[in-house]
DNA sequence: AATGTAATTTAGGCATGCCTAAAAATTGAT
DNA sequence: ATCAATTTTTAGGCATGCCTAAATTACATT
């Protein structure tokens, strides 16, 4: 497993804060099956660093900026997941490989893969490629676009240009 | 940057092997930027897991295992740079945004990249969601699929369930 | 063949991120 | 209010992956 980012700790205590007052380093020891010790270090450092209010014995609640983060956090993983189901990935492996993607692409590509999102979820129809995806996948044969698609596309290639 | 896998190692004397007899721990030094001592090490490592054959002072070139390590890691880096600049990622960010994900996704989501871009490629024209991407990305509006094309696909999809 | 230069390795150091065991603080039941 | 049980922290250890400086080996020129 990949070590865990700043980030990975901030959503993680953004989730467990969830109906809690305080998420304690045992929550996360527990989530993320390491030991407790290790959850305090890893709190200092998050305080340290400005992303939870900590005190000794205390517990953690995310600043401000911690919020901020864990929100612009999900709001990627979120995307991504989106991306991958719709692509056709399968719901778990989805969740997971979202969940690494999510720290380490470039903003422009991460911009660009929440318009696509967008743009295939305002679509009215299932788009003919994922349509043959799926095909694809199932028969591991590629058929041939009905000439009606490629006409009314060249068309619409024209005019948006 | 993130620590380098052994893939990341084998890719890159797969890659400094081409036109060269050995790899020397000053190539791969320069290459990284990192200091011909850690790459001593790392050689050390390589040759004890069986990816390159190495003598000291005599450089490495890559065993069977590693040849075949060094394609696929490249396989998949080449399918996801195409896949990202399909979708209109910017070349420089691609190819860094490849090498992140060729070494943390599950292979059913690269697989199903893979297809992906095969799909995408047999087509004859640019797919309208593609144009519609671009179009949003260049003006932020996001156009109503064109009638004809709407139909198109209502009528593909019946087909092809 | 000898020697100076360049390449490579060794040895030892530092930071990180986890661990365990033991100490300290907190909590809850009486 | 006390004290046993639980939670949390501290202290110290280990592996990894890089570093620098110094020692070693290889190489090219004479």
């Amino acid at each position: 497993m990949r070590k865990k980012t700043i980030e990975d700790y901030v959503e993680l205590v953004y989730d467990l804060q969830k109906g809690k007052e305080k998420v304690h380093t045992n929550d996360i020891a527990s989530a993320l099956n390491i030991n407790p010790a290790s959850v305090t270090e890893i709190f200092q450092k998050l305080s340290k660093e400005g992303y939870i209010d900590y005190e000794k014995y205390g517990g953690a609640t995310l600043t401000k900026k911690g919020r901020r983060v864990a929100r612009e956090t999900k709001k990627r993983h979120d995307a991504l997941t989106e991306f991958l189901l719709l692509l056709g990935v399968d719901g778990k492996i989805a969740e997971e490989d979202a969940c690494e993607m999510e720290h380490i692409l470039h903003s422009d590509t991460m911009n660009m893969i929440v318009k696509f999102v967008e743009v295939l979820k305002h679509c009215q129809v299932t788009p003919f490629w994922l349509e043959r995806l799926k095909e694809y996948v199932k028969t591991g044969k590629l058929s041939e676009c009905p000439p009606e698609l490629v006409e009314a596309c060249v068309k619409y290639s024209k005019i948006s240009n």
